[in-house]
DNA sequence: GGCCAACCGGAGAGCTTCTTCCATTTCTCC
DNA sequence: GGAGAAATGGAAGAAGCTCTCCGGTTGGCC
């Protein structure tokens, strides 16, 4: 995301930094923090969201100390790194949706955020998590650019007209699911997967379904719960 | 390890029990066994199978040091635990073969098996596990029945023809994520993703797939791994 | 150059889980 | 009913993780 302004004006009375945390900083800390996101990145993706906080601090070359300083809970840290991902997915979106195809660009779409989720396995919880302060990149957004995605899509009539939003959702959990499962063959059991469910999304499959989940895309992230 | 040889038959010349390990106990160790077993299941079924050994000995009502004593490591309660999931599959599978419609038993067995995810939380280990020592239910015997139900449905034209039996296991894979992520949506969220993979499954769905990931149905448990 | 608030890293308390050890209890056989 | 092997439960050690406290260090401003 890199959103924030890397020099704030020296003199500025107003308190800008609307991501909330970084300014104001040192600049050893400031250069600290960035080291603290890039390693908790590495690490999600590596590792999945599991992964001990001692971990990235030690990538991190910083101690546990001043990564909770600088990130008091751990979804905080969360909600940083994760906000990069998500603005990742919404340029794949912007992307999708420049596609003359309708039907092509969804069908991209979801095999181009399929393959995001084997190279990084805290992308979907990205995506289906709702971080209370992720302050600056927000899922309402998000949610609303793939609603267009879908609704193009079945008004091209390519996309079948019971599809609902929450089958992304679907999608995003099932392919976790083979991805954390397949070892070292994720990558072909992902593409297999996606490849079967984007067959049963086109439309002239007249099979009538269950009724659909109310899978929200926006779920709120509760550490406890596993 | 320091196995010390618990039951050593004083003389007893024919070594039974073919499961392993339930004979050539004195009554009450075999009463705790079964409890052991009980609590395991259950504890499985509704935490799944990071749930700890000593709630596990708690729900039994026996000692943490009993359950060592009987299952020395974590590996051995699941494979005698999942043996029994095991034959459950394998009573489902056995009923699927005798519908006198090929599609219908394969597309009856895929639904109960989700299902069967769906409550029970450690079944996706079960399928999906091979534990070395869970003697008496043999994981190959289910992967035959399996691939002559696949087969069955395939020469019936029905199950397209480029349907792996890999496929299975990722049926299972993608569900056990869906039903991980969806928390109380599980049941539906589970059903319509099957819904979904069955219909891609059907033969009259000509698109051409990637190929199929080489996942093996059958997996070496990997307790570090998670 | 020197001050000091901001910053740093590591030690350690607290918690959970795994695993082993051992004094005590219980079953079985005679 | 008594001897002794088998079995028991709980304490305790080991390990991993989270989070806090605190003495020492450093960047930024005068």
């Amino acid at each position: 995301m890199s959103v924030r302004s890397p020099q704030n004006p020296p003199d500025g009375p107003a308190r800008l930094d609307p991501g909330g945390t970084a300014n104001g900083l040192r600049s050893d800390a400031r250069e600290n923090r960035e080291r603290i996101l890039r390693a908790a990145r590495e690490a999600y993706a590596a590792q999945g969201i599991d992964v001990p906080l001692t971990t990235i601090a030690r990538r991190a070359g910083v101690g546990i100390a001043t990564l909770y300083r600088r990130f008091p809970t751990r979804a905080a840290l969360m909600a940083e790194v994760f906000g990069e991902q998500l603005a990742q997915c919404t340029a794949e979106l912007h992307k999708a949706l420049q596609d003359p195809d309708p039907w092509n660009g969804f069908r991209s779409f979801v095999e181009k955020v399929g393959a995001m989720q084997t190279t990084d396995r805290g992308l979907t919880s990205a995506l289906l998590s709702h971080f209370p302060d992720a302050a600056g990149h927000d899922h309402g957004h998000i949610e609303e650019l793939l609603a267009r995605l879908v609704q193009r899509a079945k008004d091209a009539g390519k996309l079948r007209a019971d599809f609902h939003l929450g089958d992304i959702a679907l999608v995003l959990l099932a392919n976790c699911g083979v991805i954390g499962g397949a070892g070292d063959d994720a990558p072909a059991a992902s593409r297999r997967l996606v490849a079967y469910l984007l067959q049963s999304f086109q439309a002239d499959h007249g099979t009538p379904l269950p009724r659909p989940a109310p899978l929200e895309l926006r779920r709120v992230y509760a550490p406890s719960a596993s």
